[in-house]
RNA sequence: GGGCGAUUAGCUCAGUUGGUAGAGCAACUCUUUUACACAGAGAAGGUCACAGGUUCGAGUCCUGUAUCGCCCACCA
């Protein structure tokens, strides 16, 4: 018996080594597994963040889909597990832009677009190899040679390729609309990343004309000129719709239209209420319903516009107060409550309060009918097929409902993001200015005057300066135009003054003419056209475009290759229920759409790792449980354990220390299984089992069956269960204590043939444990006499 | 406001088509020349949230109530 077994098991000698062994082995890659494997069997990892570190979710994530794939690769299938890791788009950014501040007291336009690539590529790298570390100390069995980065130059291509297809179809359009804004990281941000937030704030009742309106933002009403109401309130019955009526308001008298609309709630407040419709939602549905002007109040930073008259140039935080004590002074405040609880719209991406401002961006038209296999069909359609009809399932099952709730209330996609880091939008435009982004206009003796040139040659030679030391590289963004009499400068160029301290808000404000959007020509496609003046959109994709694709654009698409051909559609997504519409969704509209087929045909839904209070883990709670902590206290095989035990599909795990330490008690356990069988075979030589004995391995064999049952429906935690009990209650308490007698008795032969049926029992409970605890059982399994290849390519004791 | 869950031993959770309540952990008693004290043997612990109903029979099915959780929407 090999001098080891003496001691209880220890991880930390074993874990290193077996993950070399079978890396060296090459049996990660399909490939390159023994035998002939037909049946394909595949999974995408969700990539980690590549800056991230390994934490409890990843590490539930990783085992329950390395126990898929040992398993199947037990099972004889061409098991393929993708490795990923992803750009995290918005997050990363935000982080070396932090670095950058902390260290340098630069800012992303201090450094220029080209520089903080740079700089982001470097951090990505540096940190790549830690969470690819993380995950191969869990045992994950992942296919190394297939290693993707959602960033990397095949990934760009595929993200490329998706969206002039998408837009070619006319399912990607660029369009003036409301979208959500976050002033803090100045970009866009998908309906889906908005939390809300529960606020308390001061609510306002005013008189406005004969009405009393409310609201909590007093600095968006300057705009407001149309008094909404219900069609059907008897309290307002005597005015008409498109009635005018004159007021007094903030700055001044104004002229008032009443519309009347459904939209109103008629037990809220007075039932009226006015509307800012550049501002809100809710408000900009109603201006379009009865194509009502719409007039933008609060700039990309927060800041009045000169509609808000002496207010203009003020930011809205400090303006507030201001307007209240002007309206105060005016009499027309009725009353205001101080104690107003409501949600206000955040960005969950670690980003600022949302303003909703009408901004050109681009989408993805989920209702636009489009030609698919004859017939005409939706994107939103496509989505709800592919449960409808079966092709796809997901577990648990209720996850359904709330899927198809989803897909109902779905509107267009914003996938424009104004950050740099992504994968940039393949359209090109050409203008004479270079490009159609926004531009303000000022009276050119303003501008002149304030930056002290007198002429256009100073003023280029003055741009020239600029554009060298902010290190851009394309002059046409930063240069405006001069004609009439007036000067035209982009928002890009006017940020570059603003950082320089050349201008300031309050001075653009007083002095702007007017904004304007020029339309280009457009060219979509990766590459621009041959001829030159052509200009890049600046803005990036929304990282969920990409991410869309992961299943098959990590498996070499657009290319037709055979991984394609072998492993997609894929068998199992998956994933925490967190992003079932962020991702899942999303992979099923892109497959939908560019594949004519599913991404995967199973979604697996697993739990949120929480502490043993059942709250969140999270750094100001200092509840967390690091899972490099544990498995080096407790190894890789517990902590896989304490991860699945208990945890029902879709269902939060509770997890504790004490549980992580409870398997690793297993895992000795069957470590000592192992030591007395081998000790029993060295004195009783393995021999020929008689009948008697047969039902060792039945009874062995038979809760092996159950399990499978179990991991075939998807419940680990059962058929882990089941393993466990009979393992440990049933094969170490019952049947080794009455095989004792045995093994010592006078009966030489029964002794042999029980020692036999027991190392033959035990090497059917090493296989069937292998997928849950890879480390301990292949490293018992190297140790046994005659075993030549690695347990991981064993065959599953079991149909 | 709409939707989806949950409520079973001190704690964390199983409980498949309805047939006398299960596991792990913790706690209790005993056991150490025993494969393993990271152990074994034993005992204890439950009005299955509550109230009705269907049924020969309900933790399981139906109705309602309460509490907790999550998701979506959102009122100016």
């Amino acid at each position: 018996m090999p001098e080891k077994f003496t001691k209880p098991y220890d991880h930390k000698a074993t874990e290193g080594a077996i993950y070399q062994k079978w890396e060296e082995s090459g049996y990660f890659n399909p490939d390159n597994l023994p035998g002939e494997r037909k049946e394909p069997f595949s999974i995408v990892l969700p990539p980690p963040n590549v800056t991230g570190t390994l934490h409890m979710g990843h590490a539930a994530m990783l085992a329950v889909e390395d126990i898929l794939i040992r398993f199947e690769r037990m099972r004889g299938k061409k098991t393929l597990w993708i490795p990923g890791t992803d750009s995290a788009a918005i997050a990363t950014q935000s982080k070396v832009e932090d670095i950058l501040y902390k260290t340098e007291k630069k800012t992303r336009h201090d450094v220029g677009r080209e520089d903080l690539l740079k700089r982001i590529d470097a951090f990505t790298d540096e940190s790549k190899s830690t969470i690819v570390n993380q995950l191969r100390r869990m045992g994950s069995s992942l296919d190394w040679s297939r290693y993707t980065y959602t960033m990397d130059e095949k990934r760009y291509k595929a993200v490329m390729e998706a969206f002039v297809r998408m837009y070619n179809a006319g399912l990607i359009y660029r369009g003036n609309r409301i979208v959500n804004w976050d002033p803090k990281l100045q970009t866009t941000v998908s309906d889906d990343e908005i939390e809300y937030k529960e606020q308390t704030d001061s609510f306002y009742h005013f008189q406005y004309g004969p009405f009393v309106i409310g609201t909590v933002r007093p600095e968006t009403k300057f705009g407001d000129k149309y008094v909404v109401m219900h069609p059907n309130d008897a309290r307002y019955k005597e005015y008409a719709h498109g009635q005018q009526i004159d007021l007094e308001w903030i700055n001044g008298p104004i002229t008032a239209t009443i519309i009347k609309d459904e939209a109103v709630d008629m037990e809220f407040g007075s039932g009226v209420m006015t509307i800012t419709p550049a501002h809100s939602l809710v408000d900009f549905e109603i201006a379009k319903r009865h194509g009502l002007d719409i007039e933008t109040v609060i700039d990309e930073r927060g800041i009045l516009l000169p509609i808000a008259g002496e207010f203009a140039g003020q930011h809205i935080k400090k303006a507030r107060p201001a307007i209240v004590e002007k309206l105060q002074k005016k009499g027309l405040i009725v009353k205001t409550d101080e104690k107003y609880v409501h949600n206000i719209a955040t960005n969950s991406r670690g980003g600022g309060i949302i303003e909703p401002q009408i901004k050109r961006q681009w989408f993805v038209a989920v209702n636009k009918e489009f030609e698919r296999d004859g017939r005409f069909v939706t994107l939103k359609q496509m989505m709800r097929e592919a449960l409808e009809n079966k092709k796809i399932s997901i577990t648990p099952d209720h996850f359904e409902k709330i899927y198809y709730h989803w897909i109902n209330n779905l509107r267009d996609w914003c996938i424009s993001r104004q950050i740099w880091f992504g994968h940039r939008i393949p359209v090109w435009y050409k203008t004479e200015l270079g490009s159609d982004m926004e531009a303000i206009h000022f009276k050119e003796d303003t501008l002149t005057e304030k930056l002290g040139l007198t002429d256009e040659k100073a003023f280029d030679r003055f741009s020239t300066d600029l554009l060298e030391k902010s290190g851009w590289k394309d002059k046409n963004i930063l240069w405006g135009s001069i004609r009439n009499g007036t000067i035209q400068l982009y928002i890009g160029y006017i940020n570059v003054l603003k950082q320089k301290g050349l201008l300031d808000d309050n001075w653009i404000n007083q002095n702007r003419i007017n904004k304007s959007q020029r339309e280009a020509e457009m060219h979509v496609g990766e590459k621009p056209p041959a001829d030159i003046g052509w200009y890049q959109d600046p803005d990036t994709l929304d990282t969920w475009f990409s991410s869309g694709l992961w299943t098959f654009s990590t498996l070499g698409w657009p290319e037709e290759t055979q991984d394609l051909r072998t492993f997609h559609p894929t068998s199992v997504l998956e994933t925490g229920y967190d992003i079932l519409f962020f991702w899942v969704a999303r992979m099923i509209l892109m497959s939908g759409f560019l594949l004519n087929d599913v991404p995967f045909k199973r979604v697996y839904l697993h739990g949120l790792v929480r502490d043993a209070q059942g709250r969140k883990m999270s750094k100001s709670l200092g509840n967390i449980i690091d899972p490099l902590d544990m498995i080096e206290k407790y190894g890789a095989d517990a902590v896989r354990l304490s991860l699945i035990v208990g945890a029902a599909p879709g269902n939060d795990i509770k997890l504790s220390e004490d549980r992580v330490r409870g398997y690793k008690h297993f895992a000795n356990k069957i470590w000592n299984i192992t030591r007395f069988i081998l000790d029993a075979s060295e004195a009783a030589p393995v021999g020929k089992i008689l009948p008697e004995d047969q039902s060792v391995i039945d009874e062995t064999k038979q809760a092996v069956q159950e399990a499978t049952t179990h991991i075939e429906k998807f419940r680990l935690d059962l058929a882990v269960d089941t393993l466990y009990q009979f393992v440990w209650s049933r094969f170490a308490d019952v049947i080794l204590e009455e095989s004792k007698p045995l093994l010592r008795g006078d009966d030489a032969q029964r002794a042999s043939s029980r020692s036999a049926a027991l190392t033959q029992a035990l090497t059917i409970i090493l296989a069937a444990l292998h997928p849950f605890m890879p480390f301990v059982t292949e490293e018992i399994w190297s140790s046994l006499p005659g075993k030549k290849d690695l347990l991981m390519v064993e065959a599953w004791p079991a149909k």
